[in-house]
DNA sequence: AAATATATGTTATAACATAACAAGAGGCGC
DNA sequence: GCGCCTCTTGTTATGTTATAACATATATTT
């Protein structure tokens, strides 16, 4: 497989109770191992970043979190959701200033994204370096790569 | 040269204002030839963002036009920004919630940017279409790709 | 000149994000 | 257990980015 290919559709039919399941498993296995501490709110953002299987802005989250007494204030939802960032279980979307979960949580990634128009899913893959050789040729020390597509997914074009 | 590289870096040195006035000059040819008008505020905008050569906030730009009276509320801006971006002459950096004139215009592009995180100067460059093929392959239809790397430039560097 | 389309001016508000500080909870050495 | 330190949460306030909606003006077409 070339190693610029999207390696998980999203789009696949799959087990949605499981692949929330599988996803928690292995972000308390991280946080563990990193000494990191995954909290009740960061756990239920993520949670609710999983169930959603799209991307949600922070004030979304926000507002499920207050529904569950969770937190009413916008910081309680951008620090939970930095934390997720940070500890690689979640990704900032910056083509819809939004947030979605991490669907390869600990493998050690550069992630791209194919972001569906019509019904906002957002499939992760990973993505070739594609700017390295060039950035490295004009002396650019690249830190931090994005890569979003939009454009319709195969359920939406029926 | 493959399709994938960064075909002009930005961090060469160059004559600044030459480079803006083939830019203008090529913008107004374009827009000339799409029936498009290159109005006072838009082409103002245009020269600011050339001028800056780097990605400036919509607020910045609105700055700018409302002390040379051209326009004081934010859709002034908004405006002038979203025709240069639809006309090709400058692109939206997702990153940065940020504008740059375009450094090729009328090139059919797909750019991909490298941001200095220390000194804010934006290149352009060309992006091969890598995630197409993947794309592809489950069915997506892509619309549109961001890339764009943030890193530190080769002036910051030292 | 009238009709139409395009562009600008303006008000108001929506949507996204963080600085700053106070208060609580957990871990650790003693 | 107690004090200390660190990390996390709660809250206020504000900063930043962006657009909807409608009125007015300018340009283009007929």
């Amino acid at each position: 497989m070339p190693p610029s290919s999207i390696k998980r559709s999203g789009f696949e039919v799959h087990d949605h109770d499981v692949c929330i399941q599988t996803a928690l498993s292995a972000a308390e296995a991280a946080c563990a191992a990193q000494s990191l501490r995954l909290t009740p709110v960061r756990r239920r953002v993520l949670e609710i970043l999983l169930e959603a299987h799209e991307a949600m802005g922070a004030y979304d989250v926000l507002a499920r979190l207050d529904a569950e007494n969770l937190g009413s204030k916008p910081p309680v939802a951008y620090r939970a959701l930095s934390f997720l960032v940070d500890a690689g279980l979640a990704h900032r979307i910056e083509r819809l200033n939004a947030f979605v979960a991490c669907t390869h949580p600990g493998a050690d990634h550069d992630p791209a994204f194919l972001i569906c128009n019509s019904c906002g899913t957002v499939a992760e893959g990973e993505a070739q370096d594609t700017l390295a050789p060039s950035a490295e040729a004009v002396g650019f020390a690249i830190e931090r790569t994005v890569v979003e597509a939009t454009g319709i997914c195969p359920a939406c074009q029926d």
